[in-house]
DNA sequence: GCTTGCACCTCACGTAACGTGAGGCCATAG
DNA sequence: CTATGGCCTCACGTTACGTGAGGTGCAAGC
């Protein structure tokens, strides 16, 4: 029954590919501790040791925590499957997460390439779709998103002429008091539905969240240029009102 | 010219929608530093502070380290470009490995599903698919994965039983000092290589492979009964060249 | 006037899985 | 006799904060 212990912890390490300071951490952690030391003190590890050791590596090739391994190796109530149907679910989470991450990412290159570079363009786009995450679906954002790829360069270029010009008229048209209701009002109104209708493709949720994300912070509209006081927003509804 | 600072760190902190501690954290790492004290030396942040937070809280959201975002707010070389670039890199290894991570454990529930849900079955199965990463291509695995899922249930059981039918012959044989050139080895020889023509699809580099794995660590083969003494690898290596 | 409560302050430890020395012991090779 | 090499035990650094612990300034209620 005597078990004897002739590995060192050079070549264990050496034989399963880690560093000496990984088994040293295994050892406080209590996940792997060796069955003997030699007069010097020295790490001795067995057949069994070893056999030990590489159930906890197989266990950690597939990311599961240390403390898992642990509690798996020392504890035989702990369901197997459980552990790892468990982790099976957390790798999915953090799959999703990444891939997020990741649109995110190409999407802002994209804007990078397409505005500048400075970084104010940069924290602008992120807290543009920042905003988008919170008042529209995916869904929805997909939408705008085909949409918005299959206008093209020109077509985009002239739609954002076409809204910053509707925008000028809009603020002129309540300065000189102009009624929202007249043929020129109703003409602004209309206008505004034609642009809104081929950015949203008429779905009616989106525009109405559009609405809500740019009445609750108008800063973003401000930044570009569209007019946000109560009175322009005022005459604008209801010169949509009066145009439809 | 005189910026007031007005906004106290609670009120920051819930404008923005993080903790007070993330804001100290911010501070001590030269994030974000308030521009005034009060008398009773409590923080006070100004308009730029928040709008340097918020670019801060931006470039968090991507996954950035704070590290590199401080880098990127304070030195203005940095490009921008690059570090999404650079970042953007990492997320897809980050997503590769995750997947990778989560296609093996699917295989491993599917394994526990199939055989026991002890420890060492999970173990054995994590050595051997590592084990095939060493040794087999993707494009390799996934033939043999094929091949394997394309068999079905009973089919398998069949292969399993020739295979260990197999085994105990060959011992045999060896044991009895049977000719490998004989009818009875050459049989044998036989038998080996429609079973693992069944198994690998007639791919000789896979069947090397294979060869290989099983030759560098012979444990995998003897913890399923199959023999591995030098006397009935030399046996079956005859066996199947004499019956060629 | 005293106490309570609240928002704020400054340490300072804990987290996961080790990497990376620093300083010392023991044994073998030159 | 010393130089090298493997081993030992601390112990700090890493990331982005969470979570107290203990103290201060200020307003309101008793």
């Amino acid at each position: 029954m005597e078990a004897r212990a002739t590995k060192r912890i050079g070549e264990l390490a050496e034989q399963t590919g880690i560093t000496v300071r990984t088994l040293h951490h295994y050892e406080e952690l209590g996940l792997l501790v060796p069955s003997h030391r030699s007069e010097a003190n020295h790490r001795l590890y067995s057949e069994m040791d070893l056999l030990r050791l590489q159930q906890i590596l197989s266990l950690r090739q597939i990311g599961l925590p240390l403390a898992q391994i642990g509690t798996l190796l020392s504890d035989p109530q702990c369901s197997v499957e459980q552990v790892l149907q468990q982790h099976l679910e957390w790798l999915e989470q953090e799959g999703e997460r990444i891939q997020k991450l990741r649109g995110l990412l190409i999407n802002l290159q994209r804007s990078v390439a397409a505005g500048g570079s400075s970084l104010e363009q940069v924290t602008q786009t992120l807290q543009w779709t920042q905003k988008m995450d919170k008042y529209l679906s995916k869904e929805q954002q997909q939408v705008l998103q085909e949409r918005h790829d299959a206008m093209g360069e020109e077509a985009m270029a002239e739609a954002q002429q076409q809204w910053a010009q509707l925008g000028a008229d809009l603020m002129a048209a309540v300065e000189s008091s102009v009624e929202p209701s007249s043929e020129e009002g109703k003409a602004i109104g209309k206008r505004f539905r034609a642009l809104m209708e081929a950015m949203s493709g008429g779905d009616h949720e989106i525009e109405h969240a559009i609405g809500a994300m740019n009445q609750a912070n108008p800063d973003m509209l401000k930044d570009h240029g569209w007019p946000t006081t109560p009175e322009t927003q005022d005459f604008l509804h209801k010169a949509v009102h009066a145009g439809a």
